[in-house]
DNA sequence: GCCAACGTTGGC
DNA sequence: GCCAACGTTGGC
């Protein structure tokens, strides 16, 4: 089993989101790299950081985890959608998304200010300057580290 | 294949 | 709103 953390930014589709839908697709990644860590590397049951981005706290959220592997994003083949790719087709699908649950939303968001004051956190592309990928692998320490954070 | 221009991300 | 960093596009 992975871990995994991916951002969302929570007026598009936030943690309170996911805890009402309960299940959702991860749709709208238009990176080739967060693309290929969700159709070649994240498996059923890896656990996920849902992480708040770009908003006034941003953090860790709540967890998630992986219900369904890889499959075409359909949003791709929507022209109507904002994630339309006109290049895309059904039979050469270019963006792929996994499915996600909802696991758990935190009391309190562990923020990322919060993080970088954590020694062992500082390797995490998160905080690396000028690292913006939307999904990115987390440690089983680093996923620990951040569990134990939530109080 | 190079690279300038442009677009996006995301913290601050 | 600013801006650094990075990714993508497209002409050549």
């Amino acid at each position: 089993m992975k871990y995994w953390l991916m951002k969302s930014e929570p007026d598009v589709f936030s943690i309170d989101t996911l805890k009402t839908k309960k299940i959702s697709g991860w749709d709208g990644v238009r990176n080739y790299q967060a693309r290929n860590y969700m159709r070649d590397d994240m498996n059923i049951g890896d656990l996920i950081l849902f992480y708040h981005s770009s908003c006034e706290v941003p953090g860790v959220a709540g967890l998630a985890r992986v219900r369904k592997t890889s499959h075409p994003d359909p949003s791709q083949f929507d022209a109507k959608s904002e994630y339309f790719d006109p290049k895309a087709t059904q039979q050469t699908p270019r963006w792929f998304m996994v499915e996600v649950e909802f696991v758990e939303k935190f009391d309190h968001v562990i923020t990322l200010a919060t993080i970088k004051n954590e020694k062992v956190l500082a390797n995490m592309p998160l905080v690396q300057k000028g690292s913006r990928l939307s999904i990115n692998p987390v440690t089983e320490k680093e996923y620990k580290t951040i569990i134990a954070l939530k109080g």
